[in-house]
DNA sequence: CGTTAGCACTCGACTTCAATGAGTGCTAAG
DNA sequence: CTTAGCACTCATTGAAGTCGAGTGCTAACG
């Protein structure tokens, strides 16, 4: 579709815009070292290019600056990096180095790093509760009236909900709970447990309980899956504020409140588990009016080959395409193999 | 030290500065119906809170704007609003009356209130872990290797750890600990766990146990006194944005970066829990440079008469001190009676 | 003597205008 | 097909000028 020099000039004029943020000339394209052509060959082509839409120009005498379909077209025509930067590799691998603690608190270092190396904004999804089991379940007493429900799930996150206990309730009635939950529903996919109560436990239980209505709606309350069972982390939200773009406060306003909408957030990461490997959503593409000028990169990191969660970094359209999607890479393989060598 | 006239009239002032976020002139306040002067008298009584340092000029032909002094003193003779506004009342009670679940949502959720009901940025120091005892303690092996230890506190809040397990030690001799930190270790306060761990606990372990050393090591891994055993919740940072003093990027950017730190905000909301009721710290007030222009308004919660964590507003020091403070007050008390009665 | 009207003065905000220069499109020569 | 040359466009910059809000001072008023 386009000859083998406007890629190049294509390729040069996107390289060019990502560093300095600014329209960019055919003079400027002609005197980098790649590009042996006079500026007025290079102006020819940009002329086509523009026409193609590729390229678009701010106002008349400006220079070109790539349009979503530029970004698109470069970004599907990278070459993969293979061999990361010593440094980049360094700090990043320093990171699994450190002694783990659990997976949340890995998660979210991740984020931390991930935004300071990029200075984008960096999103995290949370391990999935979906494709998770359900290892162990407890009740504690706090006291007479309520108690501390926890759901240990087999990736190691451990989940916790305050419940009213309704007077009349045994202690011992609710051990024979416990117990008869932890022997029947372990392995069991969090997603799945509401059914199996009703399906396979609902008759055994109402034989051996004489609360059974009670007792069940406490276990309804506490089995709930709401959406918090899936976390996102952010870090890095400022980083938005250094991209020149954004250097007036009405712009960023709008993603930043985003940002901090923690719903919409997982939705659009959420969207992305769909496909497999790096996903770049360019401008328009990520269905939020604020994004129109965001690029949105993301990666899933798996256990046991089901997605466990998402990792995403937020920039303007004029991003480091190259750089963050190596290291999205990196940092998903490392996860992976990371995750899958501590749950064995 | 001031006169009723000149407390009268750096009151309009502040107020409608406040209001405003401009200059205020002598004719506007003139106009205003609660100063029943000309202009030209204000102007002279204006001149005087200038020297007196009450009050500032931007430049030579501008209105005044307070100073800080100027904020101190409208803050420390505001009277004491009794009745909040029943809009505003309607709004916060009908927070409380949504069933409740982890004592860590309920705060969360106070924030996103906050900071929507203000237009401000909310922070909140969750419950203060220093003054919580251990309620129950369990690990729960997820596998050969690792395994979850599980705190809960008195007040319901659930910490949780992954930790590595030694080979070569046996599930029953972790029992063996459990049931002894179970029956010796409850209602200890948190931050004294460790010590009674050494001092109380070593002996009697290291008869029982043949891999005691393994097993403290452990232990200590656990009841490592991280800060994140207390936890800041933020909510509505970008609510900075949306004031006309940060218009410019560059002078939100430091004060969105310091938010970010969590630590750094740790230390400056736990300093104001010396103190009690509702504190202002305006300006330089605060020690970090990025705050001079801001202020901070906090009030402190409780459980049985110990402060349990901070609740505050951050703002530009032209800030709406009498409904802020109102606010937290309001508040504070709320969470404070809802809390004791939720933990008997 | 406190209060107020009047007036000259100050100074930032905004407007206008011209100069500048980066960058383009087109044409014609190599 | 490539490139040099040139006229043209248009955002940006800075200087000059205007406008107006607000002040400080002085003098008059009750």
């Amino acid at each position: 579709m386009l000859t083998e020099r406007q890629k190049l000039i294509l390729n040069a004029i996107v390289d060019d815009y990502i560093r300095s943020a600014e329209p960019v000339g055919s003079r400027s394209i002609s005197k980098r070292g790649d590009v042996g052509y006079s500026p007025a060959t290079i102006r020819n082509e940009m002329a086509d290019l523009e026409e193609l839409g590729f390229l678009e120009q701010p106002h008349t005498s400006a220079g070109r600056i790539p349009s979503h379909k530029g970004y698109r077209y470069y970004v599907d025509h990278l070459e993969p990096i293979h061999e990361a930067l010593p440094a980049e590799l360094r700090t990043l691998r320093a990171f699994f180095a450190e002694k783990l603690n659990a997976t949340e608190q890995v998660i979210q270092h991740a984020a931390m790093i991930l935004s300071h190396m990029t200075n984008y904004t960096s999103i995290l999804l949370g391990p999935e509760v979906f494709h998770t089991c359900l290892r162990h379940f407890q009740l504690l007493p706090l006291n007479e009236t309520t108690a501390v429900a926890i759901i240990v799930t087999s990736t190691g996150q451990v989940e916790s909900k305050t419940v009213a206990i309704p007077p009349g309730i045994s202690v011992s009635e609710m051990e024979k709970v416990v117990n008869l939950l932890n022997s029947k529903l372990v392995n069991v996919p969090l997603y799945k447990l509401k059914t199996r109560l009703y399906r396979e436990l609902g008759q055994e239980m109402q034989r051996h309980l004489t609360n059974f209505e009670e007792i069940m709606g406490i276990l309804d309350n506490i089995f709930v899956d709401d959406e918090t069972d899936q976390r996102v982390y952010l870090s890095g939200a400022t980083n938005m504020l250094r991209q020149p773009e954004f250097k007036d406060v009405e712009k960023v306003k709008d993603i930043l409140d985003l940002l901090e909408e923690t719903p919409t957030l997982m939705k659009m990461m959420a969207a992305t588990q769909n496909g497999s490997g790096i996903q770049v959503r360019i401008g328009t593409e990520n269905d939020h009016e604020a994004f129109a000028n965001c690029s949105l990169i993301t990666a899933t990191y798996s256990l046991d080959g089901t997605a466990l969660g998402t990792i995403g970094i937020l920039g303007p359209t004029r991003m480091e395409y190259a750089r963050v999607m190596n290291l999205l890479g990196i940092l998903s393989k490392d996860l992976t193999t990371m995750l899958s060598k501590h749950y064995k």
